[in-house]
DNA sequence: GATTGGCACTCGAGCGAAATGAGTGCTAAC
DNA sequence: GTTAGCACTCATTTCGCTCGAGTGCCAATC
């Protein structure tokens, strides 16, 4: 039975232990926190939370600190998330707006989202299953070989050596622009690959291969390719959180760079699509980060294509201000990728 | 005056240090390498050595290490650089051999190089300074917004939002599609710009505005956007290499994802064109640098495009190792860019 | 002149004892 | 339910000590 003031003196355990990385005193609390009681009632109710496991001490004689059960219940119920102000919003405006295209709005975002919250910052590219096919362009380089440039209606642009099992010229490949633009612009890339493939018996023999092979391409292309390409920005952080980290932040670092893992990560939190999610510690067990947190939110694309971005960092992090930096990242990018 | 026995002296406390971390003592040397005289004698080397301040004593009685000038004089006149065997090279071939277009030829090198060395490897992105147009591409996004898409013979492809000063329809950009294919397509980059700006005024009023904002577009393209792009992989080895730097990793981390500081490192690099150049902890201090070491070598695009590739670590590093693998991955990356 | 054995000297690393002090847990009183 | 008081624990710091690896130097030798 916790009582509300245990949790109060949860939150403030939660608070300084992140501001100063020292184990909190009882002493400490009511110094510095107006609770009205004396040092031996805070000893109580700690030891009240303990008995929870929402906090623990470090060694017989020390101050507490917050388990993972207690950073998640400070997540849930006591964290307050402050929206961004007017002057915050507009920060990230002014650095994003500046963006040319695609890739470079994702790496001006990730680079922001790591300046903001000084963790790591993820952010995964949208995926394209429901962008539209703009443009489609074939550019031979070789005989039995096509460059296939993909433009979508989100300005994203893919490319992809197909190899040919026959040769091809310059009029093959041009009558092959044009049919195959008149064919599939306008429609979704799902629909695009399907529609090819249905399409491929209607064109003479030659065509065939040439055309079965773009479908192919094309239905890779949908997500294969993108939903596993992530950037990352602000590896530098975690070093200057090393000492959060029992052991050497190296098989960190090394799980952060294979990319698979952390893809998959992405894909166990987006249960909530659009809400900031966070997942602490031996949460992440499976991934090897069992002394990190990762919050995420999902953003949208143009269309409903959907991915995710976050930061990630040792337990011991700003709940607060990270959930609300990442939460107005993934809006303003939502919406600056919904515009086009 | 050193000896050249002195030298030989010199070579196995730059093998052993880099081998150990363990300051070298004379004992240690004439145990293990058949020098053939005692250890007082290797004493009295060690003394001449460190006079030239090639070497230099942690404290004052220890072994030595090799001072910045001690590498410096092994990386000219002693290492040798063993060329990588064939299964080496066929191993090389075989990861990159799989990439299906340039971002991933890039993605995997870096990859790659970081593991055949275990530091931190970079790649720039190679310039399209001379490459030739293969074909430009526009798409009308809006009204007066335009998507230019550049692809080169080195199957690169540039994307660019071009704002225009006028409204354009599919018709005028079929046009303008047509009839600038037909004028750039085979040139040079650069050439292809001042054609665009010569024919600006052959074309109708109405097409000029456009013509000129897409040849100043393509102006851009040459250089800027490319060159300034780095890939970086394995910061993770950073980490695993901590001790050889005095203080924390932090600062060196932080100047590392600066990408401007590392262009900047790599054009000052840039004098020795195709072979490997090397960098030695002091030589970098002004990038913040001065207890690394940097390697790298040019590589070649189709066509004569030049960037570099490389790799960053302590000053403490396998040099003959390493600058045998940037070698290597540089030619075989400037092989598979020319080919296409 | 180069090499070598011998020896004194230096200095960091490792160890244990002791002092310090922050912080708790418990109990009895309010 | 709250509080003051007090004994107890244990990480941290400090000091002194020993140990030994490694050097520098010198005189003897090749």
């Amino acid at each position: 039975m916790v009582s509300s003031r245990s949790l109060e003196v949860l939150r403030v355990i939660v608070q300084d232990y992140v501001a100063s990385r020292e184990p909190v005193a009882s002493k400490t609390i009511v110094e510095k926190h107006a609770f009205g009681v004396s040092a031996a009632t805070i000893r109580n109710d700690m030891a009240a939370l303990e008995e929870e496991e929402l906090i623990t001490a470090p060694h017989t004689s020390s101050g507490r600190v917050p388990t993972d059960k207690g950073y998640r219940l400070f997540v849930d119920r006591l964290a307050e998330v402050k929206p961004f102000t007017p002057a915050q919003r507009k920060a990230i405006e002014t650095f994003l707006g500046q963006s040319v295209d695609v890739d470079d709005v994702l790496a001006r975002t990730v680079r922001l989202l790591s300046q903001l919250t000084h963790q790591v910052a993820l952010v995964q590219y949208p995926s394209l299953s429901t962008a539209k096919v703009r443009h489609v362009e074939f550019v031979p380089v070789a005989a039995r070989r096509l460059l296939s440039v993909l433009i979508t209606d989100i300005g994203a642009v893919e490319q992809r050596i197909i190899e040919l099992p026959a040769d091809v010229d310059d009029i093959i490949v041009g009558e092959l622009r044009a049919k195959l633009n008149g064919l599939v612009a306008g429609l979704p890339l799902v629909d695009a690959a399907a529609a090819l493939c249905d399409a491929s018996e209607r064109f003479s023999l030659s065509f065939r291969p040439v055309i079965d092979a773009v479908a192919r391409v094309l239905g890779e292309q949908v997500d294969a390719n993108r939903q596993e390409r992530l950037l990352m920005a602000g590896a530098a952080n975690l070093v200057r959180t090393e000492h959060d980290f029992s052991g050497s932040i190296y098989p960190v670092l090394e799980a952060i760079e294979e990319q698979v893992i952390l893809l998959k990560l992405f894909g166990e939190m987006a249960t909530d699509q659009l809400g900031v999610s966070v997942s602490i510690g031996r949460e992440n067990e499976a991934f090897g980060l069992s002394e990190a947190s990762v919050l995420t939110s999902g953003y949208t694309a143009s269309g409903g294509g959907l991915a995710r971005l976050g930061v990630l960092g040792p337990t011991r992090m700003d709940y607060s201000n990270n959930m609300a930096a990442v939460r107005a990242v993934a809006r303003y990018l939502s919406r600056l990728l919904g515009e086009n």
